[in-house]
DNA sequence: AAGTGGTCTAGACCACCGC
DNA sequence: CGGTGGTCTAGACCACTTC
């Protein structure tokens, strides 16, 4: 607990304008100081106050409109944020061994639901793989996924022994749009089989969609046996990282 | 398709910057130009320069050490972020009627689960609610929720007719941090009585923890058939926020 | 000692908004 | 028109790492 080095300009001047805002005294809608009056008061340079206040505005604190001010955002943060995590990395961090198995790697034709999912026509050839992957060898994700090959022609002629399919899209196709859905399910008897557990046990099921420039890349189910794998996260509301 | 006014200085090196990662030429893990180097290169101010190569890291796609150098981060974002909303308002938003109905609010000793996850001794007293969330009547969610005395010590005494308990910590504690772990589960007999449901169904379980200056406000257990509720969200992955 | 990133300053020009 | 935020410059000092 020595003493902490003062810290930043633009951060003491981040806490003090959160501060205001928890304590109420500035309520959302409320308008805040100008950057020159805020230059003024706090004896900063307007580069320091526009780090600060551009940094309260991208964490959503607040909102700035040019030419007219910066306002306090409207509600606190109704809704918060879960991270999901890289599969392979995250057994990795835990030092435990990942492998994965790719059991089928083909072209089919769409059915309704992977077409509209998708966005293909019903029937069009589309890729399909399907993989377990493991840590310690135990499963923990049963990944059945569909490729638009519009988007990835050249998918289907990659050697997923050495990159399986969801580090080389990953690698391969940037997405600048993403789409989760968890669900709670019960597996079927092949599923339960290929994630070697009993049927009578729950799964959450992550269903997941990327996009680039508006169109469909991937749709991809991930089924993980309840008593093997959780969904979990932990934030700081701040903005700050937490380390540990 | 009007001629884009030019792009910012600071966002063009940052475009220059991925659009080199992704193509391949600086692989991850090698360094880039100093910010110097970078400010020869492209006749920018290092302010500029700066900027960008501090927005590139706080996204994640590079690693700034000072004193030694800017490389290119390891693994591209290989995490993904889900958006958990608030649940009345995401029901009211769909144009449901949404109701709460405040079953339990009571004084118990804290059992060793619930010692440990509100940071209080085994038997100390807590609060606890028990709630049932219903959307156009239909129960969606059961909310079981323990709160720390120390944090919020009125919180016994309020009308939860008027302001239900997950409504009334939202308004009076902010919290700093918050923590999620979402579960695959079967309902207990007793659950599936107050959710009206089948026991043989599986459920989502989210399970949160929410602090304050580093204390745990509330352990809160929202258990939700699986038939009634999904957890989704569509993010751009730019950080620029999805209008529609 | 030389190089790096982290921060800060005191100016500046611009587009935009509201009056 | 004056005020606002958005951006940019050309310097500067510092703590830190590497040699």
């Amino acid at each position: 607990m020595a003493g902490a080095p003062a810290a930043a300009l633009y951060q003491q001047l981040k806490d003090f304008v959160v501060r205001k805002i928890q304590e109420g005294v500035w309520q959302p809608g409320d308008r805040l100081p100008s950057e020159s009056e805020l230059v003024t008061q706090f004896g900063m340079s307007r580069m320091t106050v526009n780090r600060a206040l551009r940094e309260l505005s991208e964490q959503g604190r607040i909102v700035r409109v040019a030419g007219v001010g910066s306002f306090v955002a409207e509600d606190k943060p109704q809704s918060t944020l879960l991270q999901i995590a890289n599969l392979a990395s995250e057994i990795r961090q835990r030092g435990h061994d990942y492998r994965c198995d790719v059991l089928v790697v083909e072209r089919v034709s769409a059915a309704l639901e992977v077409a509209a999912a998708l966005d293909v026509r019903t029937g069009d050839s589309v890729f399909h793989t399907l993989c377990v992957h493991r840590e310690d060898g135990v499963p923990v994700q049963l990944e059945d996924r569909y490729v638009n090959p519009a988007m990835v022609p050249q998918f289907g002629a990659q050697d997923f022994a050495q990159l399986q399919p969801s580090e080389y899209l990953v690698r391969n196709v940037p997405f600048d749009q993403i789409e989760h859905v968890v669900d709670a399910v019960m597996p079927t008897p092949e599923q339960a089989a290929l994630l070697e557990m009993p049927v009578g046990e729950p799964c959450l099921l992550l269903t997941r969609r990327t996009w680039s420039r508006g169109a469909v890349i991937t749709l991809v189910r991930c089924l993980h046996p309840a008593t093997r794998y959780r969904l979990g996260s932990r934030f700081r509301a701040d903005g700050h990282p937490l380390n540990g």
